[in-house]
DNA sequence: ATGTAAATGTTATATTATAACATTGCAAAC
DNA sequence: GTTTGCAATGTTATAATATAACATTTACAT
């Protein structure tokens, strides 16, 4: 559909499940909310997030100024970096700092404080909710007197995938 | 006794505690390190510590090499990273994935998973080894099946002293 | 002293992100 | 239906972060 960034990480999750149901899912609870939430999610915005949700990878900022122009001839850096400065403000993506990256959400519109688990083999990215850590979380930022809401955490390694096949 | 970056930043935990024995104690243990590791704690290295050491603030690498440069007429940006990547993989200092900065680490030469506590006010950052978060992540790997090794966890919020002055 | 590898110097450039101001498009108020 | 205001986008330029590539110097083992 779109040209896809060449690259020789191993996709493996794209292979075992039904990747355009996590899209449309992605996209249509995208469009409520938005709409719910009197905001406007434009062309432009919704081309990102599509572009986006082309994979489970993260997704650096120019790859998808280079995934939209074929869409958008004008799009140019501030194109994109205001798409996701909204999309991240809708909750409708996350952005992985440790990679300067970005990924979908597929929990949009929830409060939430996740782990993501960073494949640093194929960049797949897992969202989970990890309530136990956060739970952990919680109480060690009470011993420390330390203020703070809805976490992100990152942490690399290698995703279930990867490692079988490295063995 | 090096030209300090301005900012207006609080600085509080400075004020309540001897710092002069933080850069002290970590300059000596970098050193018992290095030479038991036999790798070399060179001049600029070792400059490039100190000046990181000067506070408990995270600092970043242009404004290394600005601290740096009284000091080392010909340093460049390489000069910086470079001994950045030494320092990062003799694991004398940690790298902020999430202000592309950097602070000393206090726990060098021990294995460590660890928690850095970063306040978006004041940028000082404080480490924590948060045993109950590291065995409650431990255990979320497991269910994922996703294989890691020694993590530093991020947070953000506002750390006790500047939440306090807030109130 | 000589050879070798590590460290540093040097130049250039890649990558990531934002500032600043102009233009467009659309909807509410008149 | 025009005016007005504001959000979104277009456009140009540049800031901030990081690395590649190659030359030179230094440390130090033999
Ligand atoms: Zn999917
Ligand atoms: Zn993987
Ligand atoms: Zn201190
Ligand atoms: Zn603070």
């Amino acid at each position: 559909m779109y040209t896809k960034a060449e690259n020789n990480q191993i996709s493996v999750n794209s292979l075992i499940h039904d990747h355009k149901k996590c899209v449309t899912e992605a996209l249509s609870i995208a469009e409520r909310l938005c709409s719910l939430r009197g905001v406007q999610l434009t062309t432009i915005r919704y081309q990102v997030l599509e572009l986006i949700w082309s994979s489970h990878k993260a997704v650096k900022a120019y790859e998808l100024l280079d995934l939209i122009k074929p869409l958008q001839n004008a799009a140019k850096p501030p194109t994109i970096y205001r798409a996701l400065d909204f999309l991240l403000e809708q909750g409708l993506i996350h952005r992985i700092e440790s990679l300067n990256a970005f990924i979908g959400c597929n929990c949009s519109g929830h409060q939430h404080e996740l782990l993501l688990l960073i494949c640093k083999q194929c960049y797949e990215v897992e969202e989970r909710p990890a309530l136990k850590v956060m739970s952990a979380l919680t109480e060690e930022f009470s011993d420390a007197n330390f203020v703070t809401h809805s976490q992100a955490i990152e942490a690399h390694g290698l995703c279930a995938k990867c490692n079988e096949l490295k063995s």
